[in-house]
DNA sequence: CGCAATCTTGAGAATGCTCAAAAGTGGTGG
DNA sequence: CCACCACTTTTGAGCATTCTCAAGATTGCG
Protein backbone atom coordinates (compact mmCIF):
# COMPACT_ATOMS: atom_id res chain seq x y z
CA UNK A 1 0.00 0.00 0.00
CA UNK A 2 0.88 3.58 -0.02
CA UNK A 3 3.11 5.15 2.55
CA UNK A 4 2.13 7.98 4.39
CA UNK A 5 4.78 10.69 5.98
CA UNK A 6 3.17 10.53 9.05
CA UNK A 7 0.83 8.47 10.25
CA UNK A 8 1.07 9.42 13.88
CA UNK A 9 0.58 13.02 12.98
CA UNK A 10 -2.17 12.12 11.07
CA UNK A 11 -4.02 9.78 13.78
CA UNK A 12 -3.11 12.63 16.06
CA UNK A 13 -5.10 15.48 13.87
CA UNK A 14 -8.19 13.12 13.58
CA UNK A 15 -9.05 14.22 17.42
CA UNK A 16 -7.52 17.71 18.20
CA UNK A 17 -5.80 20.58 15.93
CA UNK A 18 -2.12 20.54 15.67
CA UNK A 19 0.36 23.53 15.37
CA UNK A 20 2.72 24.05 13.21
CA UNK A 21 5.08 23.54 15.98
CA UNK A 22 3.17 20.05 16.85
CA UNK A 23 3.46 18.64 13.68
CA UNK A 24 7.50 19.81 13.74
CA UNK A 25 8.18 17.46 16.71
CA UNK A 26 5.71 14.77 15.74
CA UNK A 27 7.61 14.39 12.39
CA UNK A 28 11.30 14.40 14.51
CA UNK A 29 9.46 11.75 16.91
CA UNK A 30 8.65 9.54 13.33
CA UNK A 31 11.90 10.35 11.46
CA UNK A 32 13.77 8.44 14.26
CA UNK A 33 11.92 5.15 13.32
CA UNK A 34 14.04 2.25 12.61
CA UNK A 35 13.24 -1.03 10.79
CA UNK A 36 12.75 -3.88 12.50
CA UNK A 37 11.96 -7.63 11.00
CA UNK A 38 8.75 -9.38 11.25
CA UNK A 39 8.08 -11.47 14.02
CA UNK A 40 9.83 -9.40 16.48
CA UNK A 41 9.42 -8.45 19.91
CA UNK A 42 9.95 -4.99 21.12
CA UNK A 43 9.03 -5.16 24.68
CA UNK A 44 8.65 -8.37 26.32
CA UNK A 45 6.08 -9.66 29.30
CA UNK A 46 7.90 -9.30 32.77
CA UNK A 47 10.55 -6.83 31.74
CA UNK A 48 10.81 -3.54 33.04
CA UNK A 49 10.23 -0.79 30.66
CA UNK A 50 10.48 2.72 30.00
CA UNK A 51 10.04 3.68 26.26
CA UNK A 52 7.18 4.59 24.29
CA UNK A 53 7.21 2.64 21.20
CA UNK A 54 5.43 4.13 17.80
CA UNK A 55 4.63 2.24 15.08
CA UNK A 56 5.29 4.46 11.95
CA UNK A 57 5.09 1.87 9.47
CA UNK A 58 4.30 -2.34 9.63
CA UNK A 59 1.70 -4.16 11.57
CA UNK A 60 2.25 -5.12 15.24
CA UNK A 61 0.24 -6.56 18.32
CA UNK A 62 0.17 -6.74 21.69
CA UNK A 63 -0.48 -10.45 22.94
CA UNK A 64 -0.01 -12.52 26.05
CA UNK A 65 0.87 -16.46 26.09
CA UNK A 66 -0.20 -19.51 28.30
CA UNK A 67 2.14 -21.82 29.26
CA UNK A 68 0.78 -24.56 26.90
CA UNK A 69 1.90 -22.49 24.24
CA UNK A 70 -1.63 -20.75 23.48
CA UNK A 71 -1.14 -17.27 22.38
CA UNK A 72 -3.72 -14.40 22.64
CA UNK A 73 -3.35 -11.62 20.48
CA UNK A 74 -4.91 -8.34 22.43
CA UNK A 75 -4.41 -5.89 19.84
CA UNK A 76 -3.29 -4.76 16.41
CA UNK A 77 -0.70 -1.72 16.66
CA UNK A 78 -0.96 -0.14 13.06
CA UNK A 79 1.11 3.34 11.95
CA UNK A 80 0.50 5.77 14.57
CA UNK A 81 -0.13 3.52 17.44
CA UNK A 82 1.47 3.22 20.46
CA UNK A 83 1.98 1.44 23.39
CA UNK A 84 0.43 2.98 27.21
CA UNK A 85 1.71 6.58 27.89
CA UNK A 86 1.56 5.84 31.68
CA UNK A 87 3.94 2.29 31.02
CA UNK A 88 6.37 3.75 33.73
CA UNK A 89 3.89 4.09 35.91
CA UNK A 90 3.77 0.31 36.58
CA UNK A 91 7.34 -1.51 37.24
CA UNK A 92 6.73 -4.28 34.22
CA UNK A 93 5.11 -4.70 31.32
CA UNK A 94 1.84 -7.42 31.58
CA UNK A 95 2.39 -8.42 28.14
CA UNK A 96 4.11 -8.54 25.09
CA UNK A 97 4.79 -6.78 22.10
CA UNK A 98 5.72 -7.25 19.17
CA UNK A 99 6.03 -6.85 15.16
CA UNK A 100 3.86 -9.04 12.71
CA UNK A 101 5.11 -7.96 9.77
CA UNK A 102 8.31 -6.00 9.33
CA UNK A 103 7.96 -2.59 10.43
CA UNK A 104 9.48 1.10 11.08
CA UNK A 105 9.62 1.44 15.13
CA UNK A 106 10.41 5.12 16.56
CA UNK A 107 11.17 4.96 20.47
CA UNK A 108 10.67 7.54 22.80
CA UNK A 109 11.87 7.61 26.11
CA UNK A 110 9.96 8.67 28.90
CA UNK A 111 11.68 11.70 29.53
CA UNK A 112 11.56 13.17 26.10
CA UNK A 113 8.11 12.12 26.38
CA UNK A 114 7.08 14.41 29.64
CA UNK A 115 9.47 17.33 27.48
CA UNK A 116 6.74 16.84 24.81
CA UNK A 117 3.74 16.62 26.92
CA UNK A 118 4.90 19.38 28.78
CA UNK A 119 5.43 21.55 26.28
CA UNK A 120 2.73 20.41 23.80
CA UNK A 121 -0.31 19.93 25.96
CA UNK A 122 -2.57 19.35 22.67
CA UNK A 123 -0.27 16.43 21.73
CA UNK A 124 -0.79 15.13 25.32
CA UNK A 125 -4.15 15.55 24.96
CA UNK A 126 -4.96 13.57 21.69
CA UNK A 127 -2.52 10.79 23.31
CA UNK A 128 -4.49 10.56 25.84
CA UNK A 129 -7.57 10.38 23.27
CA UNK A 130 -5.99 7.52 21.32
CA UNK A 131 -5.12 5.06 24.95
CA UNK A 132 -8.71 5.75 25.85
CA UNK A 133 -9.80 4.08 21.98
CA UNK A 134 -6.94 1.75 22.66
CA UNK A 135 -9.14 0.62 25.91
CA UNK A 136 -12.06 0.94 24.03
CA UNK A 137 -11.06 -0.97 20.70
CA UNK A 138 -10.09 -3.94 23.59
CA UNK A 139 -13.51 -4.07 24.72
CA UNK A 140 -14.69 -4.32 21.39
CA UNK A 141 -12.89 -7.40 20.59
CA UNK A 142 -13.73 -8.91 24.24
CA UNK A 143 -17.55 -8.38 22.59
CA UNK A 144 -16.02 -10.08 19.53
CA UNK A 145 -14.70 -12.79 20.90
CA UNK A 146 -17.42 -13.27 23.76
CA UNK A 147 -20.91 -12.94 21.42
CA UNK A 148 -20.12 -13.69 17.70
CA UNK A 149 -19.71 -16.65 15.64
CA UNK A 150 -16.49 -17.76 14.14
CA UNK A 151 -17.63 -15.77 10.80
CA UNK A 152 -18.59 -12.96 12.31
CA UNK A 153 -15.46 -12.44 14.50
CA UNK A 154 -13.34 -12.70 11.34
CA UNK A 155 -15.60 -10.32 9.45
CA UNK A 156 -15.77 -7.44 12.38
CA UNK A 157 -11.71 -8.08 12.67
CA UNK A 158 -11.57 -7.07 8.81
CA UNK A 159 -13.88 -3.77 9.23
CA UNK A 160 -11.70 -2.58 12.06
CA UNK A 161 -8.67 -3.24 10.07
CA UNK A 162 -9.53 -1.24 6.95
CA UNK A 163 -10.80 1.47 8.74
CA UNK A 164 -7.92 2.11 11.28
CA UNK A 165 -5.72 1.77 8.40
CA UNK A 166 -7.67 4.47 6.06
CA UNK A 167 -7.54 6.93 9.16
CA UNK A 168 -3.68 6.95 8.71
CA UNK A 169 -4.18 6.96 4.74
CA UNK A 170 -2.86 3.03 4.29
CA UNK A 171 -5.74 1.86 2.53
CA UNK A 172 -7.60 2.68 -0.15
CA UNK A 173 -11.65 2.79 -0.19
CA UNK A 174 -11.99 -1.24 -0.10
CA UNK A 175 -8.50 -2.88 0.65
CA UNK A 176 -5.51 -2.81 2.81
CA UNK A 177 -2.79 -4.97 3.52
CA UNK A 178 -3.30 -7.98 5.52
CA UNK A 179 0.30 -9.04 6.63
CA UNK A 180 -0.37 -11.87 8.56
CA UNK A 181 -1.02 -15.05 8.45
CA UNK A 182 -4.37 -17.17 9.19
CA UNK A 183 -2.57 -18.56 12.10
CA UNK A 184 -2.00 -15.38 13.79
CA UNK A 185 -5.55 -14.17 13.01
CA UNK A 186 -6.63 -17.60 15.30
CA UNK A 187 -4.34 -16.34 17.77
CA UNK A 188 -6.70 -12.84 17.57
CA UNK A 189 -10.17 -14.65 17.00
CA UNK A 190 -9.74 -17.13 19.68
CA UNK A 191 -10.13 -19.67 17.20
CA UNK A 192 -7.94 -22.39 15.70
CA UNK A 193 -5.83 -22.20 12.44
CA UNK A 194 -8.18 -24.42 10.41
CA UNK A 195 -11.28 -22.99 11.09
CA UNK A 196 -9.75 -19.57 10.44
CA UNK A 197 -8.85 -21.06 7.10
CA UNK A 198 -12.17 -22.10 6.83
CA UNK A 199 -14.01 -18.96 7.79
CA UNK A 200 -12.27 -17.03 5.18
CA UNK A 201 -13.19 -19.55 2.79
CA UNK A 202 -16.92 -19.20 3.29
CA UNK A 203 -16.74 -15.31 3.47
CA UNK A 204 -14.73 -15.71 -0.05
CA UNK A 205 -17.33 -17.56 -1.11
CA UNK A 206 -20.24 -15.14 -0.31
CA UNK A 207 -18.53 -12.62 -2.57
CA UNK A 208 -17.81 -9.92 1.12
CA UNK A 209 -14.19 -10.55 0.49
CA UNK A 210 -11.28 -11.15 -1.72
CA UNK A 211 -7.57 -12.29 -0.58
CA UNK A 212 -4.71 -11.59 -3.14
CA UNK A 213 -0.97 -12.09 -1.55
CA UNK A 214 -1.04 -10.24 1.53
CA UNK A 215 -3.62 -8.03 0.29
CA UNK A 216 -7.15 -7.93 2.05
CA UNK A 217 -10.22 -6.43 -0.53
CA UNK A 218 -13.56 -6.06 0.54
CA UNK A 219 -16.16 -6.57 -2.25
CA UNK A 220 -18.97 -5.49 -0.11
CA UNK A 221 -18.50 -3.53 2.59
CA UNK A 222 -22.26 -3.48 3.56
CA UNK A 223 -22.77 -6.50 3.79
CA UNK A 224 -19.98 -7.57 5.69
CA UNK A 225 -20.33 -4.86 8.16
CA UNK A 226 -23.87 -6.37 8.76
CA UNK A 227 -22.36 -9.79 9.44
CA UNK A 228 -20.47 -8.62 11.90
CA UNK A 229 -22.50 -5.88 12.81
CA UNK A 230 -19.74 -3.55 12.90
CA UNK A 231 -20.63 -0.13 14.96
CA UNK A 232 -17.27 1.92 14.12
CA UNK A 233 -18.47 4.56 16.51
CA UNK A 234 -15.42 3.10 19.42
CA UNK A 235 -12.66 3.73 17.12
CA UNK A 236 -14.34 7.67 17.22
CA UNK A 237 -12.69 8.66 13.90
CA UNK A 238 -15.89 10.56 12.98
CA UNK A 239 -13.73 13.50 12.35
CA UNK A 240 -12.39 11.77 9.39
CA UNK A 241 -15.02 10.50 6.31
CA UNK A 242 -13.65 6.96 6.37
CA UNK A 243 -16.72 5.30 8.31
CA UNK B 1 -19.21 -9.70 54.46
CA UNK B 2 -18.06 -7.07 56.95
CA UNK B 3 -17.78 -3.47 55.29
CA UNK B 4 -14.67 -1.25 54.85
CA UNK B 5 -14.85 2.48 55.40
CA UNK B 6 -13.03 3.45 52.38
CA UNK B 7 -12.44 0.67 49.79
CA UNK B 8 -11.21 3.15 47.22
CA UNK B 9 -8.76 4.79 50.00
CA UNK B 10 -7.76 1.18 50.45
CA UNK B 11 -7.37 0.24 47.55
CA UNK B 12 -4.99 3.32 46.16
CA UNK B 13 -2.96 3.17 49.35
CA UNK B 14 -1.39 0.00 47.90
CA UNK B 15 -0.03 1.98 45.15
CA UNK B 16 0.97 4.91 46.40
CA UNK B 17 1.56 6.28 50.05
CA UNK B 18 -1.02 8.66 50.82
CA UNK B 19 -0.91 11.71 53.26
CA UNK B 20 -3.35 12.51 55.52
CA UNK B 21 -4.57 15.43 53.41
CA UNK B 22 -5.07 12.99 50.47
CA UNK B 23 -7.21 10.61 52.94
CA UNK B 24 -9.02 13.41 54.04
CA UNK B 25 -10.04 13.98 50.41
CA UNK B 26 -10.74 10.17 49.61
CA UNK B 27 -12.65 10.09 52.65
CA UNK B 28 -15.36 12.68 51.42
CA UNK B 29 -15.87 11.83 48.14
CA UNK B 30 -16.57 8.11 49.62
CA UNK B 31 -18.99 9.62 52.24
CA UNK B 32 -21.44 11.17 49.47
CA UNK B 33 -21.99 7.56 47.92
CA UNK B 34 -25.76 7.10 47.31
CA UNK B 35 -27.46 3.76 47.88
CA UNK B 36 -28.29 2.44 44.12
CA UNK B 37 -30.53 -0.55 43.89
CA UNK B 38 -29.29 -3.72 41.94
CA UNK B 39 -29.40 -3.93 37.78
CA UNK B 40 -29.56 -0.40 37.63
CA UNK B 41 -27.82 1.47 34.75
CA UNK B 42 -25.15 4.22 36.01
CA UNK B 43 -23.93 5.48 32.71
CA UNK B 44 -25.22 4.17 29.04
CA UNK B 45 -23.85 3.81 26.27
CA UNK B 46 -23.78 6.58 23.37
CA UNK B 47 -25.09 8.62 25.72
CA UNK B 48 -22.80 12.06 26.87
CA UNK B 49 -21.01 11.18 30.44
CA UNK B 50 -19.06 14.15 32.67
CA UNK B 51 -19.44 12.35 35.87
CA UNK B 52 -16.57 9.71 37.69
CA UNK B 53 -18.35 6.87 39.16
CA UNK B 54 -16.44 5.36 42.11
CA UNK B 55 -18.19 2.36 43.65
CA UNK B 56 -18.24 1.79 47.42
CA UNK B 57 -20.11 -1.43 47.94
CA UNK B 58 -21.26 -4.06 45.96
CA UNK B 59 -20.52 -5.30 42.56
CA UNK B 60 -21.21 -3.35 39.64
CA UNK B 61 -20.02 -4.11 35.88
CA UNK B 62 -19.47 -2.79 32.42
CA UNK B 63 -21.33 -4.27 29.18
CA UNK B 64 -21.78 -3.94 25.84
CA UNK B 65 -25.05 -5.26 23.86
CA UNK B 66 -25.72 -6.50 20.46
CA UNK B 67 -28.94 -6.54 18.28
CA UNK B 68 -29.76 -9.29 18.99
CA UNK B 69 -29.62 -9.20 22.80
CA UNK B 70 -26.54 -10.84 23.31
CA UNK B 71 -24.59 -9.18 26.31
CA UNK B 72 -20.77 -9.13 27.32
CA UNK B 73 -20.07 -8.03 30.47
CA UNK B 74 -16.22 -6.27 30.05
CA UNK B 75 -15.53 -5.74 33.74
CA UNK B 76 -16.66 -6.45 37.13
CA UNK B 77 -16.50 -3.07 39.40
CA UNK B 78 -15.83 -4.30 43.06
CA UNK B 79 -15.66 -1.50 45.97
CA UNK B 80 -13.14 1.35 44.95
CA UNK B 81 -13.06 1.13 41.53
CA UNK B 82 -13.74 4.07 39.73
CA UNK B 83 -15.00 4.26 35.89
CA UNK B 84 -12.60 5.60 33.38
CA UNK B 85 -10.67 9.38 34.50
CA UNK B 86 -10.18 10.71 30.97
CA UNK B 87 -14.23 10.53 30.54
CA UNK B 88 -14.37 13.55 29.47
CA UNK B 89 -11.92 13.78 26.85
CA UNK B 90 -14.49 11.70 24.19
CA UNK B 91 -18.10 12.82 23.84
CA UNK B 92 -19.80 9.30 24.81
CA UNK B 93 -19.65 6.39 26.70
CA UNK B 94 -19.09 3.24 24.24
CA UNK B 95 -20.38 1.15 27.20
CA UNK B 96 -23.00 0.80 29.69
CA UNK B 97 -21.78 0.80 33.23
CA UNK B 98 -24.55 -0.71 35.89
CA UNK B 99 -25.11 -2.10 39.18
CA UNK B 100 -25.55 -6.02 39.37
CA UNK B 101 -25.56 -6.49 42.91
CA UNK B 102 -27.35 -3.19 45.02
CA UNK B 103 -24.12 -0.74 45.86
CA UNK B 104 -23.11 2.63 47.15
CA UNK B 105 -22.36 4.78 44.49
CA UNK B 106 -20.43 7.53 44.74
CA UNK B 107 -20.30 10.25 41.32
CA UNK B 108 -17.76 13.25 41.05
CA UNK B 109 -17.71 15.72 38.36
CA UNK B 110 -14.86 16.29 36.48
CA UNK B 111 -14.63 19.42 37.90
CA UNK B 112 -14.40 18.42 41.33
CA UNK B 113 -12.08 15.64 39.85
CA UNK B 114 -9.43 18.34 38.45
CA UNK B 115 -9.21 20.46 41.65
CA UNK B 116 -8.48 17.20 43.57
CA UNK B 117 -5.84 15.92 41.06
CA UNK B 118 -4.20 19.18 40.92
CA UNK B 119 -4.27 19.62 44.79
CA UNK B 120 -3.20 15.86 45.38
CA UNK B 121 -1.55 14.84 42.54
CA UNK B 122 -0.68 11.19 44.66
CA UNK B 123 -4.18 10.58 44.44
CA UNK B 124 -4.03 11.31 40.71
CA UNK B 125 -0.80 9.39 40.33
CA UNK B 126 -2.87 6.26 42.07
CA UNK B 127 -5.63 6.72 39.89
CA UNK B 128 -3.66 6.35 36.78
CA UNK B 129 -2.03 3.09 38.54
CA UNK B 130 -5.27 1.46 38.99
CA UNK B 131 -6.57 2.70 35.47
CA UNK B 132 -3.90 0.88 34.02
CA UNK B 133 -4.50 -2.40 36.12
CA UNK B 134 -8.25 -1.85 34.80
CA UNK B 135 -6.94 -2.06 31.03
CA UNK B 136 -4.52 -5.37 32.10
CA UNK B 137 -7.51 -6.69 33.68
CA UNK B 138 -9.60 -6.26 30.32
CA UNK B 139 -6.58 -7.90 28.24
CA UNK B 140 -6.77 -11.10 30.77
CA UNK B 141 -10.14 -11.54 30.27
CA UNK B 142 -9.62 -11.59 26.82
CA UNK B 143 -7.13 -14.13 27.34
CA UNK B 144 -9.77 -15.96 29.33
CA UNK B 145 -12.37 -15.75 26.92
CA UNK B 146 -10.04 -16.53 23.87
CA UNK B 147 -8.20 -19.33 25.34
CA UNK B 148 -9.18 -21.09 28.28
CA UNK B 149 -11.98 -23.70 28.31
CA UNK B 150 -15.17 -23.24 30.16
CA UNK B 151 -13.68 -24.84 33.59
CA UNK B 152 -11.04 -22.66 33.16
CA UNK B 153 -12.67 -19.62 32.54
CA UNK B 154 -14.58 -19.82 35.70
CA UNK B 155 -11.97 -20.90 37.55
CA UNK B 156 -9.87 -17.74 36.58
CA UNK B 157 -12.91 -15.66 36.98
CA UNK B 158 -13.54 -16.75 40.87
CA UNK B 159 -9.66 -16.08 41.58
CA UNK B 160 -9.75 -12.81 40.48
CA UNK B 161 -12.61 -11.90 41.93
CA UNK B 162 -11.53 -13.55 45.42
CA UNK B 163 -8.17 -11.87 45.03
CA UNK B 164 -9.75 -8.44 44.16
CA UNK B 165 -12.31 -8.65 47.36
CA UNK B 166 -9.44 -9.02 49.43
CA UNK B 167 -7.07 -6.30 48.50
CA UNK B 168 -9.64 -4.35 49.42
CA UNK B 169 -11.11 -6.18 52.87
CA UNK B 170 -13.81 -7.44 51.35
CA UNK B 171 -12.88 -11.02 51.60
CA UNK B 172 -11.62 -13.43 54.27
CA UNK B 173 -8.96 -15.68 53.67
CA UNK B 174 -11.10 -17.86 51.56
CA UNK B 175 -14.21 -16.26 50.86
CA UNK B 176 -16.59 -13.48 49.04
CA UNK B 177 -19.58 -12.44 48.24
CA UNK B 178 -20.64 -13.26 45.12
CA UNK B 179 -23.97 -11.55 43.96
CA UNK B 180 -24.01 -12.48 40.35
CA UNK B 181 -26.62 -14.57 39.24
CA UNK B 182 -25.20 -17.85 36.96
CA UNK B 183 -26.75 -16.15 33.73
CA UNK B 184 -24.63 -13.03 34.74
CA UNK B 185 -21.26 -15.44 34.69
CA UNK B 186 -22.37 -16.60 31.69
CA UNK B 187 -22.46 -13.00 30.22
CA UNK B 188 -19.21 -12.47 31.42
CA UNK B 189 -17.63 -15.65 30.24
CA UNK B 190 -18.72 -15.99 26.96
CA UNK B 191 -20.78 -18.80 27.78
CA UNK B 192 -24.76 -20.18 27.58
CA UNK B 193 -26.41 -19.94 31.48
CA UNK B 194 -26.76 -23.91 31.13
CA UNK B 195 -22.79 -24.27 30.12
CA UNK B 196 -22.31 -22.07 33.41
CA UNK B 197 -24.32 -24.28 35.73
CA UNK B 198 -22.85 -27.21 34.08
CA UNK B 199 -19.30 -26.09 34.96
CA UNK B 200 -20.37 -24.67 38.64
CA UNK B 201 -21.41 -28.34 39.16
CA UNK B 202 -18.19 -30.03 37.99
CA UNK B 203 -16.07 -27.36 39.79
CA UNK B 204 -17.96 -28.10 42.95
CA UNK B 205 -17.89 -31.99 42.64
CA UNK B 206 -13.81 -31.45 42.16
CA UNK B 207 -13.69 -30.31 45.57
CA UNK B 208 -12.60 -26.80 44.42
CA UNK B 209 -15.00 -24.57 45.55
CA UNK B 210 -18.30 -24.27 47.01
CA UNK B 211 -21.30 -21.92 46.82
CA UNK B 212 -23.71 -21.20 49.71
CA UNK B 213 -26.44 -18.77 49.11
CA UNK B 214 -24.14 -15.93 47.67
CA UNK B 215 -21.53 -16.77 49.22
CA UNK B 216 -18.37 -18.01 47.02
CA UNK B 217 -15.74 -19.80 48.97
CA UNK B 218 -12.67 -22.12 47.58
CA UNK B 219 -11.71 -24.91 48.82
CA UNK B 220 -8.55 -25.60 46.93
CA UNK B 221 -6.88 -22.36 46.47
CA UNK B 222 -3.95 -23.60 45.25
CA UNK B 223 -5.79 -26.92 43.02
CA UNK B 224 -8.12 -24.14 41.71
CA UNK B 225 -4.94 -21.41 40.85
CA UNK B 226 -3.14 -24.28 38.78
CA UNK B 227 -6.46 -25.34 36.69
CA UNK B 228 -7.09 -21.31 35.60
CA UNK B 229 -3.13 -20.89 35.38
CA UNK B 230 -3.89 -18.12 37.48
CA UNK B 231 -1.15 -15.58 37.78
CA UNK B 232 -2.28 -12.53 39.49
CA UNK B 233 0.58 -10.36 38.66
CA UNK B 234 -1.27 -8.05 36.23
CA UNK B 235 -3.89 -6.97 39.15
CA UNK B 236 -0.59 -5.51 41.19
CA UNK B 237 -1.38 -5.87 44.43
CA UNK B 238 2.03 -7.69 45.55
CA UNK B 239 2.19 -4.56 48.23
CA UNK B 240 -0.55 -6.45 50.06
CA UNK B 241 0.04 -9.72 50.96
CA UNK B 242 -3.25 -11.28 49.48
CA UNK B 243 -1.67 -13.31 46.95
C1' DC C 1 -48.49 -17.92 50.14
C1' DG C 2 -47.78 -17.17 45.38
C1' DC C 3 -45.27 -15.50 41.67
C1' DA C 4 -41.14 -14.46 39.24
C1' DA C 5 -36.59 -15.24 38.84
C1' DT C 6 -33.01 -18.48 39.19
C1' DC C 7 -31.06 -22.88 39.11
C1' DT C 8 -31.00 -27.61 37.44
C1' DT C 9 -31.60 -31.52 34.35
C1' DG C 10 -32.10 -34.01 29.89
C1' DA C 11 -31.55 -34.95 25.06
C1' DG C 12 -30.27 -33.82 20.67
C1' DA C 13 -27.67 -30.74 17.54
C1' DA C 14 -24.17 -27.55 15.93
C1' DT C 15 -20.13 -25.23 16.08
C1' DG C 16 -15.57 -25.49 16.23
C1' DC C 17 -11.52 -28.65 17.46
C1' DT C 18 -7.93 -32.41 16.62
C1' DC C 19 -5.02 -34.90 13.95
C1' DA C 20 -3.03 -35.84 9.72
C1' DA C 21 -1.59 -35.08 5.27
C1' DA C 22 -1.38 -32.73 0.78
C1' DA C 23 -0.80 -28.63 -1.95
C1' DG C 24 0.92 -24.12 -2.57
C1' DT C 25 4.32 -20.14 -1.71
C1' DG C 26 8.31 -17.58 -1.06
C1' DG C 27 12.92 -17.01 0.10
C1' DT C 28 17.84 -18.60 -0.07
C1' DG C 29 21.99 -20.60 -1.42
C1' DG C 30 24.40 -23.13 -4.73
C1' DC D 1 18.13 -19.67 -12.44
C1' DC D 2 16.82 -23.53 -10.23
C1' DA D 3 16.12 -26.55 -6.39
C1' DC D 4 15.20 -27.05 -1.89
C1' DC D 5 13.29 -26.08 2.49
C1' DA D 6 10.38 -24.04 5.73
C1' DC D 7 6.26 -21.98 6.28
C1' DT D 8 1.60 -21.31 5.08
C1' DT D 9 -2.73 -22.67 3.24
C1' DT D 10 -6.01 -26.16 2.22
C1' DT D 11 -8.60 -30.49 2.71
C1' DG D 12 -10.75 -34.56 5.04
C1' DA D 13 -12.73 -37.22 8.72
C1' DG D 14 -13.98 -37.99 13.21
C1' DC D 15 -14.79 -36.03 17.70
C1' DA D 16 -15.40 -32.88 21.84
C1' DT D 17 -17.19 -29.02 23.70
C1' DT D 18 -20.60 -26.13 24.03
C1' DC D 19 -25.22 -24.73 22.52
C1' DT D 20 -30.36 -25.05 21.99
C1' DC D 21 -34.68 -26.00 23.51
C1' DA D 22 -37.68 -27.45 26.90
C1' DA D 23 -39.31 -28.50 31.24
C1' DG D 24 -39.02 -29.23 36.19
C1' DA D 25 -37.17 -27.85 40.88
C1' DT D 26 -35.86 -24.34 43.96
C1' DT D 27 -35.38 -19.88 45.92
C1' DG D 28 -36.52 -15.43 47.45
C1' DC D 29 -39.32 -11.50 47.44
C1' DG D 30 -43.66 -8.99 48.14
Amino acid sequence: MESVSNPFARKLEGFVTLSEADREVLHRIAAAARDVPARTNLAREGEPHSEIILITEGIGCRFKQRANGARQITAYLVPGDTCDLDITLLNRLDHTIATLSPCKVARMSTLVLREITEDHPVIARAMRIAALIDEATLREWLVNIGCRSALERIAHLFCELLVRMRAVGLATEDSCDLPMTQHELADTTGMTTVHVNRSLQELRRRGLIELKGKTLRILDWSRLKSLAEFKPGYLRLEGQAVV
